[in-house]
DNA sequence: CCTTGACCTTCCAGTAACTGGAAACCCTAT
DNA sequence: ATAGGGTTTCCAGTTACTGGAAGGTCAAGG
């Protein structure tokens, strides 16, 4: 399998995979034309980091779990820290990310959208 | 004023003040000896980037909006039509990462967080 | 006058995770 | 032989800073 095929399966761009690669998330072979040899390993590994990412996860968090997975003698607390960090990690992303949106929100019904220079938006950030 | 009384004043450090010179929001005038100095419009504009920044607004998105607020025949409508964009990715984001923790945080229950290998959370991410 | 410490200056590199584009090679079909 | 699509590498750019190095400036103290 080449790199356009698996970047279907996986729905990762073929730059994305080749990035993979250069960092060293998966190590695929290679056929006597150089072209990438993509074996199902290898699939399911850009898989497996496909859904990692889509949770948030960092590359190196990945990369820890990507190691935990084909740990055999892991223990599940080490996997379970770091999903617990990064869950800790999103929610007070999204604290803050409602904290603007209320204040945004204020502000937008505020402003009244017409052809007037007059502005509660502009206002809150000049602390006129 | 010198950078280190702005940084103060404002809560920016020096180099984000700096930073914000080299990209042009903001012309500082310069002493004999190089130093930048600081009049009360810049502090102003400065202080007014910060609070745009803490709402999340793009760097862009904050040129736009000091060019708007020193533009006294502005309409209120083309601030608005800035904030309820952002505000929009905002809430778009919001609703990502809510997803992303639902998920996680079912992960995380059903995780035992022991020393065994078993483990919930990497048998989700490889789809086993 | 000299030194010390706290400023300030510029410039360069690095961050996260890709993405776009260029130049060139490979393979298959016509 | 050529056209098309795939693939390769390498380089640069993205966002908004941040850290660090090398060196100039200034005020206070001895």
């Amino acid at each position: 399998m080449n790199i356009g095929d698996i970047a279907k399966r996986t729905g990762l761009p073929p730059k994305t995979i080749r990035y993979y690669e250069e960092i060293g998330l998966i190590r695929p072979a290679r056929d006597a034309n150089g072209y990438r040899v993509f074996r199902d390993s290898d699939t399911h590994k850009l898989a497996f980091l496909g859904r990692a990412r889509a949770l948030g996860f960092s590359i190196e968090d990945c990369r820890t779990l990507l190691a935990l997975y084909e740990d055999e003698a892991r223990a599940s607390a080490d996997v379970k820290r770091v999903a617990q960090e990064h869950l800790g990690q999103i929610e007070e992303k999204i604290a803050q990310l409602q904290a603007m949106r209320d204040t945004l929100n204020d502000l937008v019904h505020a402003c009244a959208g017409d052809n007037r220079p007059d502005c509660p938006i502009l206002k809150d950030l000049a602390r006129e």
